[in-house]
DNA sequence: GCCAACGTTGGC
DNA sequence: GCCAACGTTGGC
C-alpha cells in the first residue's frame, strides 16, 4: 500500500453531496455518471482500492472541499451509459452495446470540519500547484500530490462523518 | 486530419 | 445569468 495515491473528484451537490453519500449503506456509492475520457482514464488505470480521494463541492455557492472517501472497488463498467431514462444516456456506447464509460465504488471516510473552500486554497502559495486552482480546468477527476494531501488534510481537521 | 459549430463546466 | 475555457462532434 506504500504506492497509495490521492485525488480529488468534483461533484455538484445539488445533484449529489458529500451527505448524499454518507447517508447511503456503508457510506458507499459508484461513481458514476463521468463522461470525459481523461477522468475516465485515471478510474480505469490508476484508480486502486486504498487510493483517497477528496471529495468536493462545485458549481455552487462555496465551492469547497469537504471531506474524504476512500476507493473501495477499482474501475467496473458504468451501465447507466447504455439506459435511454438515464441522466447519463449515451447513445454511442448504446450503439455499440457495451459502455465506453468506467465508475469506481468509493466510501465516505471522514468529513472535513472546516471545509475548505476553492478560495481559501487559492490563498495558499503552496497549493498553487493544484489543478484545481487552475485557470480554465475542468477536469473532474483530478490527481493530488502527496504534499498537497497532507496540508489539506491539516487544514480542513478531518473528523468523523 | 482539420476545424467550425456546438455543448458543457463551473466560477463569479 | 454571464461567459471563458475546454471537449466533442461531424462535415469536408
Amino acid at each position: 500500500m506504500s504506492n497509495k495515491r490521492y485525488w480529488l473528484m468534483k461533484t455538484e451537490p445539488d445533484t449529489f453531496s458529500f451527505d448524499d453519500l454518507v447517508a447511503l449503506p456503508q457510506h458507499t456509492d459508484g461513481w458514476d455518471g463521468i463522461r470525459n475520457y481523461q477522468a475516465r482514464n485515471f478510474m480505469r488505470d490508476d484508480f486502486k482500492k486504498g487510493d483517497l480521494v477528496f471529495i468536493y463541492h462545485s458549481n455552487t455557492d462555496t465551492p469547497a472541499i469537504v471531506g474524504i472517501a476512500e476507493v473501495v472497488r477499482e474501475a467496473y463498467l458504468d451501465d447507466s451509459a447504455l439506459d435511454p431514462k438515464q441522466k447519463y444516456y449515451d447513445p454511442k456506447s448504446a450503439a455499440q452495446g457495451e459502455s465506453r464509460w468506467v465508475k469506481v465504488d468509493v466510501k465516505a471516510k471522514k468529513r472535513f470540519k472546516k471545509p475548505m473552500s476553492l478560495k481559501e486554497i487559492k490563498e495558499i502559495p503552496e497549493l498553487s500547484s493544484m489543478l484545481l486552482v487552475k485557470r480554465g480546468m475542468r477536469l473532474s477527476i483530478q490527481p493530488v500530490e502527496k504534499k498537497e494531501w497532507d496540508l489539506l488534510l491539516k487544514l480542513g481537521s478531518p473528523g468523523p462523518l
